[in-house]
DNA sequence: AATGAATGAGAGTTCATTCAT
DNA sequence: TATGAATGAACTCTCATTCAT
């Protein structure tokens, strides 16, 4: 493995990972063999190992690209002064474009980050935990902004929203022919407004 | 493997299903042995096979088992004639009670059963639909008895509900003391009447 | 295993050499196991054990039942005074009629006896030299009566003979419609007088 | 398993056909382990499948290996104008010299090729019935040559020369200080002209 | 006389990993 | 930069054997 890492390399290494993301989203990690991986990449099971010290590191940097924007782009968001609607719905947007994006990664992020070493998985934690407080947050602001209802337990709250984005990212790593706008807005649009009626049936008469 | 299920043999290999199903959702189906199996029910790895004629068909037993009943209740929960709200929350309720009571095994089925022979998953399958489809039925009928907003898709929202409750499922599976009635309300409100001020707001005011 | 041996066990365990003569005919002596020899039986594998020691026991048996008869024929028809061609014609049909009735444990003692210990071996080894033996004798005889060629070398011969039979048995065991007294006459022709018309033509002048 | 065979391969890989031939000849297919036969070959078990995709691969390869220079010789022996008698004689040279190249692979293919899968088997009694055929081919030739008597069945004497050859075969096999030459000139011998006297003495007399 | 249940040793096979080239 | 070749540990699975009942 070079000390100086080359720009050639870093692409290498970069297609190397994203060949690592797709199988181990198909397969899972353990299901998944380092064969399988050279294979997609078009090289030999032995040359793998320029790019990647051992299988572990190659999920672990697999799960590190499949969330490194997704928290960014959470911290701009939380950051922006919009009302809460419309960073809810940016947030939604934003979760579920990543899906489309990097799903691979992220799928893999999600299912197999549990078979990172500790300390690893300590990282990864910190920067999922990063997220759920900021969107805590904007979940907040958005009762004492009177956007949202008083009372809304917004640690709950943040779960769900993150869940929810899951098994819908779920849906489109599964189904690439899924409209995404479709589904964020009625994604967003539930967690808004449910699926009462006689809520929704208020809100017109207003 | 004996023909002549005693009841005995049937209580042992009962045993030997939920060993299976606490290992495989420990570490997933390619990251347990079957000696880890063997040594959660106290016997050795060879034994095993006295129950089950593969490793696999320890899966597909564990599945079957995490979905038996679940279908079912959905089925009663169907059938009654309560107004919707409160079969949504008997769905939430029924949904995650399995998760309590069977989490294990339900959580490999959702996370480890596309590693099942076609066939086998094709049963699954089908009681998973089954599942889906009684569910939408629940909010078409809904919509026609003025309880659920117009215009709502229905297939989309039942996979929420089921997206979401698996998520919450999640959290029940990983850490024990979490309040199960807490997050059956707070889902179950959310489901309804999301988290927009507004629409509670008028609410209030009807 | 019983010390006094009722007349009932024995039969029983004639019927599991039986059965274990067919198996290891099947599948050879490893390609076998105790299960299939119990389910042949119609019982269980662990019963087995009340016949046999172990699988190498059965082996044994099988192997010496196999060629127990075949010799003492051999004995008879060394003894009687008949001409060359009738002994020969006689050997012949003995080893071929002992393929028919017994064909199973004689080509397992044929084929399998080498993973016997090395003492069985001997054993059985002592049995088959004395067979050949036997027709060395026949054919001395046979030179000083003046049937046989002068100069023959009985010990080849003898191994021709065996060697032949046993290629025919296997065609009986392979399949079981074959006209052995066919055979039996082709070939005892074969031995006695070959395939070269220039004998036959001259035999016609005589 | 490398796509490109490279010749250093090549080479390897009929070394350990040959190492397999080696153990299955002894100890046949089922009773020989991967690890009695990596041992032989000076590598480790786990190796072995750098050369064979599985342990029945290795039996087939073998097999083959057996017996694919056997028929070839056989066709150029079929297809010379040699009288009768120096075709039988070749025959049984060409059978017992390949016994005595490539004794054992020669050996399993006779006694273990039934463990092969249906389709590669078919394949190789394609072989083997090519073989035969020749041979009875040049039976029959030899009765329309006035060589060999009328009313032959040459079906049954092709039959008889391969097992006569396979019998003695396996006495080359187990003694390799058999004198081969010896065998052939007499087994020639008593195929042509059998070991009654009465012909002999005919023969003589001519 | 037979069986259900279990065992432990060993089988074939896979695979992450190493390293000389 | 990449590969061919090999390794050793772990894996799933089979099976002869034992023994209380």
């Amino acid at each position: 493995m070079p000390q100086t890492a080359s720009h050639k390399y870093q692409e290498h290494r970069r297609q190397a990972i994203l060949a690592a993301a797709a199988v181990f989203a198909e397969k899972g990690f353990h299901g998944s063999s380092t064969r399988d991986i050279a294979e997609r990449l078009g090289i030999k099971q032995g040359s793998l190992y320029y790019y990647f010290r051992s299988k572990e590191e190659a999920l672990g940097e697999v799960c590190r690209y499949g969330i490194e924007d997704y928290v960014h782009r959470m911290e701009s968001i939380a950051a922006s002064d919009q009302p809460f609607e419309a960073r809810l719905l940016a947030t939604v947007t934003s979760h579920l474009s990543s899906y489309r994006e990097r799903n691979e990664a992220l799928k893999v992020h999600n299912d197999e980050r549990l078979y990172l070493p500790a300390e690893k998985r300590k990282t990864l934690k910190q920067l999922g935990s990063r997220y759920r407080q900021l969107l805590e947050g904007i979940f907040e602001q958005g009762i004492a902004d009177g956007a949202v209802r008083p009372g809304t337990d917004c640690h709950f709250a943040a779960l769900a929203v993150i869940g929810m984005c899951n098994a819908w990212g779920d849906l489109i790593v599964r189904d690439s022919d899924i409209d995404i706008f479709d589904i964020i807005q009625k994604g967003t649009d539930l967690l808004l407004n449910g699926y009462s009626e006689r809520r929704a049936a208020n809100r017109i008469n207003r």
